[in-house]
RNA sequence: GGGAGCUUAGCUCAGCUGGUUCAGAGCAUCUGCCUUACAAGCAGAGGGUCGGCGGUUCGAACCCGUCAGCUCCCA
């Protein structure tokens, strides 16, 4: 077979995972195996891939590809989030694009666009994972609003709300008006933002003219203002508790109160009270039983309870009404000033504090199981510092705004009467079967419009997508759950991780997985967080397009330290596509010796061949153990090393026959096995070269994607050291022939004056040949007219053609014996120290022993090369 | 304002229970090589007061205190 100079990814990529997918590797069952599973963080359906899905799925592709290497049953479930908000103000915007306004439309209307988009381009985000290489099982795909699905979310609802943990109330919730929904608290993100802080003056109701002065940066609100309030404790205002001022330009004449809730020195001491547009002065409002006017429309314009400018926008107000409030003379001084103002994570619109009538979870009565799990580490978190993040927002949980005024997504099912009276249900029937029994009448009901809160579904992905909930105790909950790993970004700890514990304790009696990864998130090479609106977020398929799908996941892996944020830059691609050449060109050089295989070929690779053999198992251990603790990252690196520098670069350096010349069998054969194993370790970083890889080595019916892993064995430590010592010895020779400036062409006489003659022997030939050495020849004193070096405790001397040129081996060997009698120095001064020795423990007495009598011989090691010079 | 974390080579980061060669890796840099798998490569090399100061200890990059700078979360 003619092999090609480059790996030509684009093909392999779709030709391999098709294969794949024919032959259902990646689909599971029940069965004896030990189940590992993953559910994927279902993505947006509004979604396209973007780098943090690439970071989060890669690390699971990775993770479960290893598991169904080492014989587990692999189950990995993909799925789609409907996104209730970000969904519906997509399809608003294509309607409006289309002439359409969503108010001309009936809720069914509404809802077959909806549906109709999702259909359309809902798919995609998990189309462009098998670009990625993920070895989901397809067959499981799940959404949050599958009918199955859907009847759980409202089940879970009427549950909660019979055991009393839903309720309806009136609160100040986040409003944002764009999108005309509340929010919850975690949907709200907060920037500093410049503004002005008005000074402004009221009127007060006295004979004479006299006036108070407040200050604040939403000046379009005070047709809102109810009252205004001083600390009790403020000498300035004491005189004024108890009378009244004049709202400006409206004329309300409102109470001045007294509270020691207000902060004496923030601004002039006096504080507005607008109960409808501040949860704070909302509390004031309840407490001084004051009156609330809500001055906005929900689309944050100015409503008729404003008097004035009724319909401008809030924005619009706020300039509007400072103009007039300056042209009147109650401006007494604007200043500029910075604070947090909350914007929806959605729409990006700032948040409006509104008073409303919304559902609510209260928290504390479900969170205390879903605490405690992770607390006692039953459910660990990689890395460990995210428990404090939890445990802190779990021990101060607030309860949740779960209702959404929207309509793409599950529908609250509550159920009211003219009156308002309202009965929770599954659905209409019940709902008037319930209504009868409590109401002791029939009457017409209408279901609230309202929609629940994505995450109010997603919190049971780990349940439903075994139909857990709709289908209690099936075969496959009972076999798949708890999962084994959640993989996601630390962002969503509080929206959906917590919550899903919760759920879990709360439907399943038992935690939902066994570790949370918390990956990092991926920012730019200065260190921004990739965005839409920055444009630093790369087009991923493109990179696919132009590095292939296994450098891409390198790229992402190599520069991703675990649980770190990640500065991401495109070079690390580069890296990964160079390694991607050189995995196929060791191919090539293999696969080259095939032809010239001959029995009685000499067989010079023995000691090189029981190195690697050890140095592979050596480097599994060394996987075992930073893939338990989630060091994905390091075992890449691990990997590289082994691959690049262990195997490449000496081992098959070591082996390779000369030019033309035969191969010994069992060399081949070995070199085969070798490399077999490598492509299955990397196989779950590079799939699709490792793939590829492995069926060009040789022709076989297996694939690498469904193949064991052999047991691992312990690795013979003086074989491991052996191999050590002969690549410091190569490489210092190497490097004594640069330095004296010996042309890699030109051969040396190599003469060796050591005392483990015996480890020498079986590597003879291969030092040789590395070193380009015409002969080699052990001495037991130092030869004459030659380069001296020292390696360890053994001495070599080279002789060239060249002369030598014994002043930089002097200086070399000077430089070295200042170190190692500053070294000595050190040790000496702790042996001496009768505390250490008193104190120490023994092994390490012993390990100080040992390197001072090291250090000594070496020391006169080089002294005598030196005299010898 | 409350909490968490970070500061080690030019850059990005390892360094796990304080104790050999513990001062490391990758990338970048420099030098020499188009050597019969790979120049997307090979063979070598240089580079750091472990943020500052103080303490604990026989011994500190590692533990404690403090100061400075940066980041994130919550209010």
């Amino acid at each position: 077979m003619e092999t090609r100079k480059y790996f030509e990814h684009a093909a392999a990529e779709s030709r391999w995972y098709n294969h794949w997918l024919e032959k259902g590797y990646f689909e599971s069952k029940p069965d004896e195996r030990e189940p590992y599973t993953i559910v994927m963080p279902p993505p947006n359906v509004t979604g396209v891939l973007h780098m943090g899905h690439c970071l989060n799925n890669t690390i699971q592709d990775v993770l479960i590809r290893r598991a169904r290497g080492q014989g587990f049953n692999a189950c990995w479930v993909p799925g789609t989030d409907h996104a209730s908000i970000a969904t519906e103000a997509k399809v608003v915007q294509l309607l409006r694009e289309r002439g359409i306004q969503k108010s001309t439309l009936s809720r069914e209307e509404f809802l077959q666009y909806a549906w109709e988009w999702k259909e359309k381009y809902g798919g995609i985000i998990l189309q462009q994972l098998k670009k990625l290489g993920c070895s989901l099982d397809w067959s499981r795909t799940h959404f949050t609003m599958d009918p199955d699905y859907y009847r759980s979310v409202i089940g879970v609802f009427n549950d909660l709300y019979e055991k009393g943990c839903i309720y309806r109330g009136k609160r100040i919730i986040h409003w944002d008006p764009k999108a005309k929904t509340a929010l919850s608290d975690e949907e709200v993100i907060r920037k500093q933002t410049n503004q002005k802080l008005y000074h402004i003056r009221y009127r007060l109701d006295v004979p004479e003219e006299a006036y108070i002065t407040v200050a604040t940066v939403r000046p379009e609100t005070i047709m809102g203002d109810t009252a205004i309030c001083v600390n009790s404790n403020d000498a300035r205002y004491q005189h004024l508790q108890g009378s009244y001022a004049f709202v400006p330009l409206i004329g309300r004449r409102i109470p001045i109160i007294a509270d020691e809730y207000v902060a004496m020195d923030f601004g002039t001491g006096c504080l507005k009270v607008t109960p409808a547009h501040d949860p704070n002065d909302y509390q004031l409002g309840q407490k001084h039983k004051l009156e609330i006017v809500d001055v906005f429309n929900d689309d944050g314009t100015l409503s008729n309870e404003a008097q004035i400018h009724i319909g401008m926008d809030r924005f619009e107000a706020r300039k509007t009404i400072a103009a007039e409030l300056e042209e009147k003379g109650h401006i007494v001084k604007t200043e500029e000033y910075t604070s947090e103002v909350g914007y929806s994570e959605r729409t990006d619109a700032a948040v409006e504090p509104r008073l409303s009538l919304q559902w609510w979870v209260d928290m504390k009565k479900i969170s205390d199981p879903a605490l405690r799990a992770v607390m006692k580490e039953e459910i660990q978190f990689y890395p460990g510092k995210f428990k404090n993040l939890y445990r802190h927002w779990m021990e101060n949980i607030k309860d949740w705004c779960i209702s959404r005024q929207l309509w793409w997504g599950n529908r609250i099912p509550a159920w009211y009467d003219a009156e308002g009276n309202f009965v929770v249900a599954l659905d209409e029937t019940e709902a008037n079967t319930k209504y009868e029994k409590q109401f002791g009448k029939s009457a017409v009901l209408k279901q609230d419009e309202d929609c629940l809160d994505t995450w109010f579904s997603s919190w049971l992905w780990p349940i439903e997508v075994f139909k857990g909930y709709s289908h209690p105790g099936n075969p496959e909950i009972q076999y798949y759950y708890p999962t084994q790993t959640l993989v996601t970004a630390p962002e969503i700890i509080f929206f959906w991780v917590a919550r899903m514990i919760m759920a879990g304790f709360e439907y399943q009696k038992i935690k939902p997985f066994q570790q949370v990864y918390f990956t990092g998130i991926v920012r730019d090479k200065q260190g921004r967080k990739m965005s839409k609106s920055l444009g630093n977020s790369p087009d991923l398929l493109a990179l696919i397009d132009q590095y292939g799908a296994d450098a891409v996941r390198f790229g992402i892996l190599i520069s991703s330290p675990a649980g770190n944020d990640l500065l991401w830059d495109e070079s690390s691609n580069e890296q990964g596509a160079h390694f991607n050449n050189k995995l196929w060109n060791a191919m090539r050089l293999v696969n080259m010796w095939a032809p010239r295989i001959y029995a009685d070929a000499e067989d010079k690779a023995q000691f090189a061949r029981a190195w690697f053999r050890n140095r592979l198992m050596e480097a599994r251990s060394e996987l075992d153990t930073q893939f338990k603790e989630f060091r994905l990252s390091e075992a890449l690196k691990t990997l590289y090393s082994l691959i690049w520098d262990d195997f490449c670069s000496w081992y098959l350096e070591w082996v390779k026959p000369g030019f033309e010349q035969p191969i010994h069998p069992d060399v081949y054969k070995d070199t085969i096995d070798f490399f077999d194993q490598l492509l299955q370790l990397l196989h779950p970083f590079m799939p699709f070269i490792t793939e590829e890889i492995y069926h060009q080595l040789r022709e076989r019916e297996s694939d690498l994607t469904n193949t064991r892993y052999p047991k691992t064995e312990k690795p013979d430590k003086t074989l491991l050291e052996a191999g050590a010592c002969m690549k410091s010895a190569i490489t210092a020779i190497r490097d004594a022939r640069t330095r004296n400036q010996i042309k890699p062409k030109d051969p040396i006489q190599l003469f060796i004056q050591s005392v483990q003659v015996e480890m020498y022997h079986p590597a003879l030939t291969l030092l040789q040949k590395q070193v380009n050495a015409e002969s080699v020849e052990f001495v037991s004193e130092a030869v004459a007219k030659s380069i001296h070096l020292v390696v360890d405790q053994d001495r070599f001397y080279l002789v060239s053609q060249n002369s030598t040129h014994t002043e930089t081996q002097k200086t070399q060997l000077r430089k070295d014996l200042e170190y190692y009698k500053g070294f000595l120095a050190t040790v000496e001064k702790k042996l001496g120290n009768d505390r250490f020795v008193q104190n120490a423990k023994l092994e390490v007495i012993e390990a100080e022993r040992k390197k001072k009598a090291d250090a000594e011989s070496k020391i006169r090691v080089i002294e005598e090369s030196l005299r010898n010079m």
